[in-house]
DNA sequence: GTGCACATGTAATGTGTTACATGATTAT
DNA sequence: ATAATCATGTAACACATTACATGTGCAC
């Protein structure tokens, strides 16, 4: 496991955006759209302790000299930094769209600022040549078996799951487009 | 944790269609739409192991004296066959929803068979009510958001999230007509 | 008789979860 | 002063992943 996890790379990403605390990173993944990772103390303390002993990330505050428990604040390093955009721009695989699609999507969330629009659209190229791709094998596949054997909830299941490619493929196509459209 | 795992249940579901040995349940991992469970050894024999000593499967093969590197298949014991329906027939949460999507997937593809059509149907019912109030929750987040601040790729990841409820709540619904239809 | 698919397992490691514990600050 | 909220941490545990290890049976 040379990589981080998903989420320290959702902790730089935030980090990037401002310097937090472990506890405002702790109030966004509960109140927010990222709501799936967990806001527990046991997660998320460990895990800037990590990226801290990597260098990634370093305290900020005006931290007096006491520093029992008081607020920490944290922010990128040069390292941090960089790390965060070697994530962001990672050739995207076949196995990123069949396994990983979570983390791709964060992966775009938090290319704004950190990279250039012109990666931006090729991420999202390649993600609708490998989507579009394995949607299709998919979709093959499930009428293939719908034609073969009578409609159950297995049969239902596997349709969602394809539905749900199919939507994120329009939606990239669209997003491309409009990110296209102000380059400049 | 008073559940088991994802992965357990998915194991138990599976076994629970037709005896399987540990290979096979690997294969079914490896080349399905169940992809995203690891086909490794490691965590596919330790799982079994968990099972079979919790009662919930046992080994069904006429396995002759001599059972060092043979195939051993597996059956859902009776208690097995209670604890698999018993997850299927759980009350369904708002945190289910929000939180374990996939989760919720894969019960519904295991109903056939192993519960009545009605608790599909009122399945359905509960994920249909749960997941409209939270979709529409973030969707009317997001139109606030983007009318506050031009549109970055956080936005549109985030509007991508809410685009993939909205065809799982769709899907729903024509699910539940086509159920319903033939529920004699 | 060599290679490959079948088949099962263990050990080391990392990390997420839960539950517990505790200090600091602010409002009442 | 006392309760609530802010804020950070640890310990026990379960589990997935990776890499390694080993045996069986068949085809060529």
């Amino acid at each position: 496991m040379a990589n981080a996890s998903t989420l320290e790379m959702a902790l730089l990403g935030l980090i990037g955006q401002k310097p937090q605390s472990g506890y405002d990173l702790r109030k966004t993944f509960a109140t927010t759209a990222m709501r799936h990772y967990s806001d527990s103390p046991g997660s998320i303390y460990p895990a800037l302790r990590r990226l801290e002993s990597r260098g990634l990330i370093a305290q900020v505050n005006a931290n007096g000299g006491a520093d029992s428990r008081k607020r920490q604040e944290f922010a990128l390093t040069g390292a941090g930094k960089g790390s965060l955009v070697a994530w962001l721009e990672r050739e995207l695989t076949r196995d990123d769209v069949m396994l990983r699609l979570g983390e791709l999507l964060l992966r775009f969330a938090f290319m704004d600022g950190n990279v250039p629009r012109s990666t931006t659209i090729r991420f999202l190229d390649q993600f609708i040549r490998e989507l579009g791709v394995y949607a299709g094998e998919r979709r093959a596949q499930f009428e293939q078996s719908s034609a073969r054997m009578p409609l159950h909830t297995g049969l239902l299941a596997f349709e969602m799951g394809i539905k749900g490619m199919e939507t994120q493929l329009a939606w990239a196509q669209e997003a491309r487009t409009r990110l296209a459209e102000k380059l400049p």
